[in-house]
Parts: structure tokens; C-alpha cells; sequence
DNA sequence: CCAATATGTGAATGGTTGTTCATATGAGCA
DNA sequence: TGCTCATATGAACAACCATTCACATATTGG
């Protein structure tokens, strides 16, 4: 019962299921707090880069060295211990000590729910557990 | 070296249960595919400005008006024309246009899907209709 | 047609960012 | 104790990016 567009033409004002511009006042009263924004944005910034992403979604499969890592993303390993730095310092990741080692994993439910979904999105084939390997 | 224990943990890679780290190749062989990767930080880098959440934002209650779209958010009429540009080279956001004027809305539901999530993992207050507290 | 309005765009600019190279720390091992 | 592996870090450099300013395009009203 969509299909009526007349009528409501002069009371359209308060809720929009018509092509109706929302105005500026009331989109401004709906936006966001200025920390809510910065701090999305933030989270959604350290997702824009293609060698964190592979950090992240090589370690929604578990907890990894920062070794394998780097051989899993194929980027030095300075290069992904920068990478790990900036997500620790954004509590995205956390880091297990055991000896020399470091093993990073994912600490943030937010961004890994993120992440999960923008996947799905483009239709990935990740996960561990999925088909069987090939050959 | 290192193929003392590394050659045989990639045959029990059956099931991660236990905090073992994911050795490199099989996180290698469940990496997205650099496509997918490259396009997911594409669209996490679009939504890493905090400029571009308020304009995207104030976009999920409807289409608005490029004008009123740049009182809301706060930004220069150009600022937000420019950026209205960028996501719709991607896509993210279409325009219709009523004689002088530019009617933007958001058409990428995947884009969408992350910005409400993100929203609401920080408990913004934006939608139009949404605490009852007033009423 | 002219003026005003609404939006689009190009160039310049100041700031940010990701990578590399070199080196440092620190734990295990012979 | 020295030596090597695993990771961390700092400086530097290039690439990218968002904003501003000035101007262009286009549409409506008088």
C-alpha cells in the first residue's frame, strides 16, 4: 500500500516515505554527536588500507606471529609491525607475549563485525573451516 | 629453518580450538582475493572521513538537497560538493536533479549496512524517529 | 535577456600517511 | 658469553587527500 503519494503533501514534514528533500535543520538535529563521527571515522580509516585489511582478516581465522603475518600478507615484516602498532594503539588488536614471540589476534568485536560484513559484501572466500582446500 | 614443528602443524590444521597461532600458509591460502581486499578498503577508506559520515549520515534519513546537505554538516557548499563527487564515482550515493537543484540519496545498501552498524556500535542518537524519551 | 541562485570543477596547498632502511631491544640457544 | 632470531621503532621520503579560492555552468524569475 505504498502507492499513495497524494494527500500528505502539506503534513509530509516529520516522517519521509516521500521523495520529500529532507531539510537542513532537521538532518542536523539527527547527526551524530561530533565524538561519535570522529570515532567512526577513525575505525573506518584504519579499514581503508588494503594491507590492514589483510592483517585483519588473516586474524579473524585466530591469533597469529607477526612472522607468519607478514609472509601471510606478503608485506614486510616492519611494515606489518607499523601496521600492528597503529591497530594496538586503537585497541584493535591485542598482543600474547610467549618468549620471543608475539602473537597478535583481534580485540575489538566492532571492527571485526565490520570487517566480517564488508567480506560477505564482496562475497569472499575466507574462513577456515569452508569447502574443501583445492587440489 | 623452522621446519622442525612447522612441517607437520600445517597437517593439523583441522580444527582452531585451542590458542595455537595460525601458521602462515593456511592464512595465506584464506586470504580474500586482492579484489576483494582492494575494494573493501575502498569503501572503508570513503567512509574514513569524518566529513563523509556526516554527509552520509544525514543522508540515511533521506535524500537532501546539496545546499542543505552542507548546513547540516557544517562543511562549505564546495567542500560537500566535492565530496558528493568522490562517492559518486564509487557509486555510493545517487543525484537526481529537479530543475536547479541536486537531490542526493545514498544508493549502496552494503555502505549503508556498515554505516548504521557503526553508528550504533557507538550509540549515536540519529534517526529521525528514535528515542522515546520526548514523546 | 539579465540577475540571482544552485551546483560543479580545477588548481594550489597544507597536512596526513604508508613504506622502506637502518638500527635497537630482548629472548633463546650453543 | 656471544650469536641469532623475532619483533619494535625512528627518521625520511613519496604519495595521497581534503579543503579553500576562484571561476564555470546552468536554470529560474523578473
Amino acid at each position: 500500500m505504498t502507492s499513495s503519494e497524494a494527500g500528505d503533501a502539506a503534513a509530509a514534514v516529520a516522517v519521509t516515505a516521500v521523495p520529500t528533500p529532507v531539510p537542513a535543520a532537521a538532518a542536523r538535529a539527527a547527526l551524530p554527536h561530533d565524538d561519535a563521527v570522529e570515532h567512526v571515522a577513525d575505525v573506518f580509516s584504519l579499514l581503508g588500507d588494503p594491507a590492514r585489511v589483510r592483517i585483519l582478516s588473516a586474524l579473524l581465522n585466530g591469533r597469529m606471529r607477526v612472522r607468519d603475518l607478514a609472509a601471510a600478507v606478503g608485506s614486510s615484516e616492519s611494515s606489518v609491525s607499523h601496521a600492528l602498532r597503529l591497530l594496538r594503539a586503537h585497541r584493535v588488536v591485542s598482543v600474547h607475549r610467549h618468549g620471543r614471540e608475539a602473537h597478535y589476534e583481534i580485540d575489538d568485536a566492532h571492527v571485526r563485525a565490520l570487517l566480517q560484513l564488508a567480506l560477505d559484501h564482496v562475497g569472499h572466500a575466507n574462513p577456515l573451516h569452508p569447502v574443501g582446500d583445492e587440489h
